[in-house]
DNA sequence: CTGAAAGCGCTTACAG
DNA sequence: CTGAAAGCGCTTACAG
């Protein structure tokens, strides 16, 4: 157990060893060897001692000399819902392509800990962060003026003006009950979460419009709204509460993919038909719906441009400036 | 927009602002005013001075100081497993009990990716990394024995000596397999993927144990086994050629949760009844699988625990000495 | 009670 | 063609 492996190779190692500067060492390993007109041969001698004795940078050091990382930040709300794994995969991708490496964490959707994670990354010095927000996080307004390097993804947050990139909600699902009714439904339910998400409001108010430009009074006992965070047994007895009061449901709008399958098994236990989900429209889909309800119709979410855009505009902030905030992207609606 | 505002806020700003040293800031915010016998009016100058510019220390040059950054590093499969995001859940919960951060990446299961994100947090200085390792991870073996700090959780990789934190898979296989003999089914059939990994090879095992105990030889014509990034059209092809090869099949282990949903709509589209899964048996479980298949017996991994487990180990190396590698956990096994 | 100084491991003008 | 040196922003012995 030799004392000099005790710390990590650094530098001044290679440097010591083959006998040069550490500048000279920084400048090969760069790659400016050429450009600074160090010999082919000593070059050869430190990136092969580099090589050989596994030589890993000192990020910290090299961010702290540099003033960048080359790194962003993404805090999701949750992991356990696929929507959010694939919003972080395509921002992973994205950033990857500019060389930046991304570190996710959760929110889970609690906003204390979304703004302590927001401060440990800017501790970190990331270049720039990516977050799914809460209700709470108003407060970024003032981060942000300090030059916080922040992009609001999926949704904004009510009087924050912060840059963000979310879908036309409000559209998507005026089209989805539009189609609905087209096809002669008109006891409509809307199965919701989450209300106090303005994605989750615009996705209401998207129905209630198209309600009314059929000339169908909103009936509230047609809205079926479960908690953020409702278990299986809150979500079925809103449901029961939900059939009970209106028998002949004829049709249903779910303003996101999570109750879906939750309702599914619901009926199904009741002995309830739901067909191939010809009657039912949802926000946003996940592989299982084509499997379980392949007539379901559907607003696919732009997620991995969601995604992209939302990196694009953290590495070239003219993109930001040109574009108004928020960014807002298209549905791709599926009419079934 | 003042030229000062350029730079975040340091040690040295404060220290200049209120008039002190920077170790006297340092002790200040860290905690060790007292200790240091800083005065009381000292310290509220310094820590108000703080508070109202938002301070933010930096952790790269903490770190670098330091020479410990309280970070851990998570390497997953794959975000969209719900079983990855449980464990990804586990540590980063343990994690945060020691005060530690984590930083989650994925590999997509791909050794160059894997061994590409190692490196990049050993750069970063994480104090250890948690990976749930491809079958091409040998190479860590020399990374390890050169002071890597790297625990595998969920399986190991053979020929590898880097610890490790799984469940006792070939046991919990063989006692689903053996549940479903003493039902009374003799044609169980296997539905299996990633084959290269330890962990699936083990639950295969399993299965081959209980067929030989209960009597039974191996019949290949009942192991289907689907590639790692099948999509749905290769493994219903595979489920037909099931099927076919097949026709008086009545039971079906799975090794793995992700084959269990499409399997259930690929019978459910032709016909064949599943009823409550009486008949099937599976590794892991997925809520929606109480939802779908209440009747279906399961081994339940044993998430929170293992990733806490992996946490400890990387943070109290004395638990990593004394235990053997790997530690082996048990399931929860539920025969229904 | 507080400060000057060295050091962590990089990068990059500035000299020769 | 290559090196000495300053600086990034912290922490912590060591002095007073």
């Amino acid at each position: 157990m030799s004392a000099s492996s005790r710390r990590p190779l650094s530098l001044r190692g290679i440097a010591d060893a083959v006998g040069v500067s550490t500048a000279t060492v920084s400048w090969v390993l760069s790659g400016q060897g050429d450009a600074k007109g160090i010999s082919a041969a000593t070059q050869k001698k430190v990136q092969d001692f580099a090589q050989a004795h596994n030589y890993r940078p000192n990020m910290l050091a090299r961010g702290l000399s540099l003033g960048t990382t080359k790194t962003l930040g993404l805090i999701i709300s949750s992991l356990s819902d696929p929507f959010y794994s694939s919003i972080a995969k395509a921002v992973v991708s994205e950033a990857g392509k500019s060389g930046y490496t991304v570190m996710i964490a959760t929110s889970e959707s609690d906003s204390e800990k979304e703004r302590a994670l927001v401060s440990s990354m800017h501790c970190r010095r990331v270049d720039g962060i990516i977050v799914t927000p809460t209700e709470g996080a108003a407060w970024m307004e003032k981060d942000t003026a300090a030059g916080g390097n922040i992009v609001l993804v999926d949704r904004s947050v009510s009087g924050l003006s912060t840059p963000s990139v979310v879908v036309d909600n409000e559209e998507s699902a005026f089209r989805l009950v539009s189609h609905l009714l087209k096809k002669g439904r008109r006891k409509i339910a809307i199965v919701t979460t989450a209300h106090n998400l303005v994605n989750m409001q615009a996705r209401h108010a998207g129905y209630e419009r198209a309600l009314r430009e059929a000339g169908i009074e909103a009936n509230s006992r047609l809205v079926c709204q479960v908690p953020p965070d409702a278990d299986i047994r809150q979500i079925n007895a809103e449901l029961d509460r939900l059939l009970r009061d209106v028998p002949d449901l004829d049709g249903i709008f779910f303003t996101s993919h999570v109750l879906v399958l939750p309702t599914y098994v619901h009926f199904a236990e009741r002995g309830i038909p739901t067909g191939r989900g010809e009657q039912w429209a949802c926000m946003h889909t996940l592989p299982d719906f084509e499997l379980l309800l392949p007539g379901m119709s559907i607003a696919q979410m732009p997620i991995f441009e969601m995604g992209a855009r939302a990196v694009d505009m953290l590495l070239h902030k003219s993109s930001a400036k040109e574009g108004a905030s928020p960014v807002i992207l298209p549905c791709k609606i599926e009419l079934r």
